[in-house]
DNA sequence: CTGTTAGCGCTTTCAG
DNA sequence: CTGAAAGCGCTAACAG
């Protein structure tokens, strides 16, 4: 008997019918201690690991929850998978993970893929707002969490930063510091953070027009972005609002090439508060946003979904992060 | 008929038995152009997806892989789990993820939840070289490659950089730019990277022992670290060589603090090239190992035993990266 | 070429 | 409390 052991082994060494091991291993219904005894010595001695596709396919659970990111090397998003993950487990969940690589045809397929595997549920951060796949999820009657995006629709979950009074509050720091003249570089504003975070800096800029000037550049949340678009601004400000931390540090990098100082020439602010924000030189003042709450938090969500059909749309509190490359 | 259509539904609408609809949908058998394309049709029209549990009960093959790593934020382990997962996809592979949180009891566990699971080969990166665990794999009789760890066990699979060779070239540059005193500020020894980076740096040391000076330090590979095994130094050398880059930012960071000059003070490199490398100010001397590289070589090998049943231990070539820490 | 049928390993009525 | 038997959705003999 070199195969993997099944039920049907532990019935024939302990004596009793496969009914009566299904019993004894999921411990539901009362099976008499001396056969029960039996039984979980026998499968401890064959080391028997329940097959759970054949449970799956009987109970109509698989116990597995589809994930579907833009790209798992981010660790934006693989910060995700990790609260998502570490929350998911207690409950007996085993993610199966897919990444679009950033194409919007892959979320389409790899969709399918995940619903085929018979996911009891879906968690996704989707590659644009307001993505048209999101329909396509809808129909497939599958409880579903979007994450880092706030869908409105109410059969859908959702788990979002609070990105735009995030932005709100770092403006006013800098306004309450006497920053005058602002430069926001924004990254890809067809997302929903993008959005937000642009959205919140205009609003300060109208809000206090009579005191303020700006100029405002479009780009990604990309290191050479954020290196591009510094080049193209017509002047340096008091302040430059990065749309999140990977353009500061672009910025960071190429102001310290021409001989600025920072934060006594030229503040600069980014956006997430990554792990090295702490460690570039000057250390980056930024807007904290917990990535890992966030998986967290959508995995409650997807739980609840799953346990007792509510769904719900949170926003995640961000935190002002106030370091050395702003002057205070 | 609100739930989600079957086989059956197929072959009822087309008119044809199941196990034709079955033959159209797989390819494998020849079925009349005619039958072939009403069953088209209906699948069509129906949105039908294959029940891959199903599918899976009855050909003992899941087309999953169980991916077992320490943990999925650290953005070596993602991109390694990328670089897998776009090549195993192109086979039709979708990855089962699990990550251990750095807790070796866990790698136990979640080895029986991936094995429950069914998936049809295993990847994983150990905590520890020369994990216990490994002899626990074998006994599962599933195809396994072990990642940035070399078995020799010629039953699994494994692939690693080469981390010997590649701290040796970067000891041999320092040794030509008239670098002589040396400190090692070590990652964990107790990791495979660990070990043979710091085995080449004491080859080194050894080998040209008249002309050089040396300290070892052992730590962990943190930012953290690196700042503490630096304020322990008893000297500042010529150059600190840190077991990764992580290390060297930390000691990076302090030197600063202290107001050494880098390069000309003291020269610092890392190992890894890790994405934030090149953004540090000075940029980072260091050894770049490809992860993502390693990912799609270990998928690879898996599909090579999984096809073949053939098994292959590979090094890969790593390169070193010239930057502005160190005085060439 | 096509249909009928027997399971894959498990859970869950339904009888006893 | 326990066993026999049906069946989850699909594939693969086996007949025709």
């Amino acid at each position: 008997m070199q195969k993997h052991p099944g039920i049907k082994d532990i019935a024939r060494i302990a004596g009793v019918s496969i009914a009566t091991v299904s019993r004894v291993l999921n411990g539901n219904s009362y099976v008499s201690p001396e056969l029960s005894e039996r039984v979980l010595k026998a499968a401890g001695k064959l080391g028997y690991q329940p097959n759970r596709i054949a449970r799956g396919l009987r109970k109509g659970k698989t116990n597995t929850i589809g994930f579907l990111i833009p790209d798992i090397e981010n660790p934006f998003f693989s910060a995700i998978v990790k609260g998502a993950e570490n929350f998911l487990r207690k409950y007996g969940y085993t993610i199966l993970l897919c990444s679009s690589a950033g194409k919007a045809e892959r979320e389409d397929e790899l969709l399918n893929v995940l619903y085929s595997h018979k996911v009891d549920g879906l968690m996704t951060v989707p590659l644009e707002s307001q993505n048209p796949y999101l329909e396509r999820i809808e129909k497939l009657s599958v409880p579903v969490v979007v994450i880092d995006d706030i869908i409105n629709q109410k059969n859908i979950s959702s788990v979002a930063s609070d990105n735009y009074s995030g932005m709100k509050k770092l403006m006013q720091y800098l306004l309450d510091t006497n920053h005058r003249s602002f430069a926001f570089l924004s990254g890809d504003p067809h997302t929903y953070s993008g959005k937000e975070r642009l959205q919140a800096f205009r609003d300060v800029m109208v809000q206090e027009k009579e005191k303020v000037e700006y100029e405002i550049l479009l780009g990604t949340y990309t290191f050479s972005s954020g290196i591009e678009m510094l080049r193209k601004l017509r002047k340096i400000p008091d302040a430059i609002v990065c749309g999140n931390d990977m353009i500061a540090f672009g910025v960071l990098t190429e102001l310290q090439k021409l001989h600025y100082k920072i934060p006594n020439d030229v503040s600069v602010t980014g956006f997430d508060d990554v792990l090295f924000s702490k460690m570039t030189n000057p250390p980056l003042t930024t807007v904290r946003q917990d990535y890992y709450m966030m998986g967290r938090v959508a995995a409650q969500l997807l739980i609840e979904d799953l346990n007792y059909k509510k769904r719900n749309s949170i926003l995640l509190k961000t935190e002002l992060v106030i370091r050395g490359s702003s002057r205070g």
